[in-house]
DNA sequence: TAGATTGTTAATCGATTAACAATC
DNA sequence: TAGATTGTTAATCGATTAACAATC
């Protein structure tokens, strides 16, 4: 259905994205079973080592091909390759990380960037106190040197873990440069030319997800108070009624307490929320 | 339909996780509006400013309540205090971080947490050379102290950037100690009791997904060459024969262009890779 | 062969989007 | 009032899941 007419050895192309989002998950789980030398896998048990659920990782593997067998499972070397190998993760990638504070030089020592084929070219940064000093091994060169590296290194991906205000500039020098892909670390909306992909790691989202469904777990009073209305005024009003309630500030909201107040496991989410049973 | 009959001014329980994973956005975007005194703002240039469609934004609203006002738009401020209250971020909550690494004092320093109402309440480690040190301000504790600490700080958050190798153990600690949301940037699969959430960030991930387009950029061959056919033979045969690839290597694999080899913008994944127009 | 497990189907569920009536 | 913009509907799209025929 989804699948191109099929030719002797094609394979479907337009992987979903949820599927992508997936690989890297089969692959770590298989990388380890290949480094206890399993030879092969069912899909329940690769599955449970994923955090997924097994129809969901056999759908996902019939995007890639028929790489199974029947009454047996899945060769793990096998589907190490050919993840990898869909993956793009079998050739060399060169990145540039710019902005080298705490979590660029985390992921300069990151260690699950080397491993999947990743290979930092360079570090950079704009702070002359900065530049010249070293970082997992490597110098931290001046953001001078941006076009030059990219240029002459083949960079197509930049890793941007800036503060926030510099990243679109950042980010502009590295598309003129050259680079079409980039990972952004700054809690900024990034805009770029059609062609370039961009994809975003904020490490307070995810916290405040988990604070939204926390608060639900507190809030366990069947017959909740209520809120006061939400007041049908228009704009200046409803802003110093804002202001009024922030200022009463920290009390605990308690509110209605609905019918997903209990402790809902998310099951797997885009974002995989990882709850194996 | 999704909403629950609605009484006097109960409002909609049961917001899609898509929406929640969406909220800290729309409030990051408001707070930058907030700092400009703006006092209104449209659907349309708040979803720009977040880089969603206006649609969804509305939509995504609606199972907030009415905040709106026709014809006008959204009071920046009510809209903030609103959502921020939706994703409970009118308390106040304390987190620990396990594992005072390069990524725990990343996080440690930094300030997204603190203006979200996340207060970290410690750092904890298992290596008595980093215990004593001090990051952010904050010295490193000790991990005996962690039962002690998550129990009179009533901190019900814990964050692990351990070593993959000690996440699932520091995660039952976690658990057992009380804390009923995690967040998890070791390379793991934890396994919690029900009732507790986790979310996972994987650094590399993001960056497997960046490549797996990347790749596909590449490749425009409208003919492209063929893979060697799947073998179909059982396992060993082809744990042989990816090795034989492997050993090939690095050779950049051009194989099947589909139909969706060109750059393919992929509007707003859950992970939202952010292509505003 | 009998047992095991894949690959695929089809039903279901949830998310996105355009369009527009309601209404400020 | 006329213009603007929300909130909601309904159609569409994509993702998940259980179930099972195919087949090792």
């Amino acid at each position: 259905m989804r699948r191109t007419p099929v030719g002797r050895q094609t394979r479907a192309r337009g992987i979903p994205e949820a599927t992508v989002a997936r690989l890297p998950l089969y692959l770590r789980a298989l990388t380890a079973l290949s480094e206890r030398s399993v030879p092969t896998v069912s899909s329940e048990e690769l599955a449970a080592a994923a955090g997924v659920n097994s129809a969901k990782l056999r759908k996902d593997f019939s995007y890639l091909g028929s790489y199974g067998t029947r009454g047996v499972g899945y060769d793990v070397e096998y589907l190490v390759y050919q993840i990898s190998r869909e993956l793009g993760l079998t050739q060399d990638w060169p990145v540039v990380i710019v902005g080298i504070g705490n979590l660029g030089h985390a992921l300069a020592n990151y260690g699950g960037f080397a491993s999947r084929g990743f290979r930092v070219a360079a570090l950079l940064d704009a702070d002359p106190t900065v530049v010249g000093s070293s970082a997992a091994g490597l110098p931290v060169r001046h953001m001078d040197e941006l076009e030059s590296i990219v240029e002459s290194q083949q960079v197509s991906i930049g890793v941007i873990t800036t503060p926030p205000g510099a990243a679109q500039q950042v980010c502009d020098r590295l598309v003129e440069a050259g680079v079409t892909s980039i990972l952004n670390f700054a809690p900024t909306v990034l805009t770029v030319p059609d062609g370039v992909d961009v994809r975003k790691v904020d490490l307070s989202i995810e916290l405040q997800i988990l604070a939204f469904h926390e608060q639900r777990k507190a809030g366990e009073e069947p017959e909740a108070e209520e809120e006061p209305a939400p007041s049908r005024a228009p704009g200046p009003v409803r802003a110093a009624a804002a202001k009024l309630r922030r200022a009463a500030g920290g009390a605990k909201e308690t509110k209605d307490a609905g019918k997903d107040a209990k402790a809902e496991p998310r099951g797997e989410s885009e974002r995989s929320a990882v709850m194996p049973a």
